[in-house]
DNA sequence: CGCATTCTCTACCAAGTGGTAAAGATCCTG
DNA sequence: CAGGATCTTTACCACTTGGTAGAGAATGCG
């Protein structure tokens, strides 16, 4: 049966749009459905409860993200490099996916539902990325500094494109790449001027 | 009767905190009614509506904003000086009522109730600076860029402040002045770039 | 075919939502 | 004290919400 990983997906990528910008409080179940034009309880069969639907839309996300780094993490890139070429992923998958950033603003929020799950999920990415830099500290490839710190101010960095291009689509500007590639360019400034022991 | 801004005041301040953690969807008026100790039809007698109270919550935050930017405007710093001393003075203000940037970032989100209010609210604040911004690029005093992608830029920076906070709040790290100090720094370092002639 | 599995549907419910109507309080003023 | 204005309350309602129970389709397999 071909459908059903077919309609669950669908699901998903309704959910992720709509609790990426409605927010998870202002989506309904009836909202979803009707717009895929099925039973809320169809959803409910496959996800047994609202809370689940997100649980599992924030799963899939953390997985596209972990996936596309660990693709950065599989190459050839080394020191330095390899830094920039993670934010350069990361910023490609945002630009891809935008609504992958409203949904990462979205748990990002205190009291958030999801926000626990999400970070569970991105833990290990975390701190296999923070051992990683700490090593590479030891050995004086990079500079000396807090690692979570860095890594934290990286991620805000991130979720926050995702509100300024909102803001600025708000204000009635359309963001063009030349916004965002600018924010890229902060933050590997950011990032150099920490890290870069050549700087 | 002292009672009638003071509980109105009250009411204010519990919803702009429930707003800027729960979310405009995730607050319910008996929720705020309840913490405050009354019932939530006294809410209601004051602003009519849940959203007029959004309405309310958003007006005395643009209010806020506005007071301090304009208290920095009153004073005699300027051309570059003026500049720092208005990043400065949100800053501080953002440090002071951390509140209020839970609710500057509901409010910055697509489809938010309560973000086009913010907009007019603030749109005039906006027009003033572009036109001052302008002005001194005009007479050779700032370099020329485009003045309303700076200001949306510097405003989406410091919602992005709030977000990095809580983002950091919820790894267990709890926020040092040291972490908001150098966001301060890098838009700073940003608006300068763009704006300083002696670059 | 018969049967079981997988999926989607209709029907329904308990709880919570924002909001209305109106009765009391409390206070100021003539 | 009488009466009006301001404020808070109790009682109630229409509606939406997430969730349950169970009946039908559709498909695969013996």
């Amino acid at each position: 049966m071909a459908d059903r990983s077919d309609t669950k997906n669908r699901i998903l990528d309704a959910a992720l749009a709509s609790f990426g910008t409605a927010g998870f409080d202002g989506t309904s179940l009836d909202d979803i459905a009707v717009g895929l034009g099925l039973r809320k309880q169809t959803i409910l069969y496959h996800f047994v409860t609202k809370r689940g639907l997100l649980n599992a839309v924030v799963d899939r996300c953390a997985g596209d993200l972990t996936r596309a780094m660990e693709e950065v993490l599989a190459g050839e890139a080394r020191d330095w490099d390899r830094v920039e070429a993670l934010v350069r992923r990361v910023f490609r998958l945002a630009l891809d996916q935008p609504v992958l950033l409203g949904l990462l603003r979205e748990v990002s929020r205190p009291n958030s539902p999801g926000a626990q799950r999400m970070r569970a999920n991105l833990d290990p990415l975390m701190a296999r990325a923070r051992i990683w830099i700490e090593g590479e500290m030891a050995v004086g490839r990079m500079r000396r500094t807090d690692a979570q710190l860095l890594l934290l101010s990286a991620y805000s960095t991130v979720v926050g494109v995702g509100t300024e291009i909102e803001v600025l689509r708000a204000a009635g500007i359309e963001p063009t790449l030349r916004t965002v590639v600018q924010r890229r360019r902060e933050l590997l400034g950011f990032l150099r001027s920490s890290l870069d022991p050549r700087d």
